[in-house]
DNA sequence: CTCCGATCCTGATGGC
DNA sequence: TGCCATCAGGATCGGA
């Protein structure tokens, strides 16, 4: 579930409650994740102040002057902050208990996710080989036009690889395209430097008007502060197969690409 | 290097 | 109401 909106929508969230606190104790209830939580590291964590919640694509960092805890909720995970004695459910797999008696609870049902150390987080295997911010920097039209050259998979499938550009997801992916007039399927090696412009502006448009909503929330997620996101109602074509397009009124088609899929007004986007 | 499919796991949804 | 198949927001891995 979680993309870049609502992974910054989680870190807003929390970042008031945890930024300058104090871990007391990492209490794990379910260790295996996506990749196991080391046994040592709620001894890693205890005593140490948590100066800042950064964000790189969908992961978060909950940083210190030792090193950060790398945090990433899969396609299931949220993160809340709940006051200590308040009892976990199931999949609550972990809490991280602050001095003052918050603690910052990792639900995750699916256990996509993950939550790591590293002294050296810029350079941690997972973070590597990450592409650039879509919010930072100039526009990243001409970046993606560059990036896609010679390649021949489908669009849709260059704007969800993170090692292209962080963050982006099939849901926002998909709006993004439907903003920029350009087809899901169509050969990203194909597209031209104009639409490609186009394209790197109506990306952060969405981003940034999806992150002031507070995400999106289908099925459960909430961000850091309980609330759920209200992106969803302005989601344009993903999920609406045969709905009218907002633009043209034509029906929306809905196909798999690859192992997912995508939604696109057959008029509008070409 | 690039691309594609399989894969981890559980819950929601829709058809019958 | 129940059962079963299908699908889901991610990202890595292995093989072609």
């Amino acid at each position: 579930m979680p993309e870049l909106p609502e992974v910054e929508t989680t870190r807003r969230g929390i970042e008031p409650f945890v930024a300058g606190r104090v871990v007391r104790e990492l209490r794990v209830r379910e260790h295996r994740l996506r990749w196991p939580i080391a046994k040592d590291l709620a001894r890693t964590l205890a005593g140490l102040r948590i100066d800042s919640v950064a964000r790189r694509g969908k992961y978060l960092l909950l940083e210190s002057r030792r090193g950060a805890l790398i945090i990433h909720l899969g396609m299931s995970g949220s993160l809340r902050v709940v006051d200590a004695s308040e009892k976990p459910e199931t999949f609550d797999h972990v809490d991280l208990v602050l001095e003052g008696g918050n603690c910052l609870r990792l639900r995750d049902p699916r256990r996509f996710g993950c939550v790591l150390w590293s002294t050296d987080p810029a350079h941690h295997p997972l973070l590597r080989h990450l592409g650039p911010e879509p919010l930072e920097g100039s526009s990243q039209g001409a970046y993606l036009f560059r990036k896609s050259r010679g390649r021949v998979r489908a669009i849709r499938d260059l704007l969800i690889d993170g090692r292209i550009i962080a963050g982006i997801g099939n849901i926002y992916a998909n709006e993004a395209l439907f903003a920029a007039g350009i087809d899901p399927r169509r050969a990203a090696g194909r597209i031209s430097r104009a639409r490609y412009a186009r394209l790197g502006d109506a990306i952060r448009e969405t981003l940034r008007e999806a992150i002031e909503a507070g995400g999106t929330t289908l099925r459960d997620f909430r961000g850091g502060d309980g609330r759920p996101g209200y992106f969803q109602q302005s989601l344009k074509v993903y999920g609406r197969r045969n709905a009218p397009c907002p633009r043209c009124h034509t029906p929306l088609r809905g196909q798999s690409v690859g192992a997912r899929s995508v939604f696109f007004c057959p008029r509008c986007q070409s």
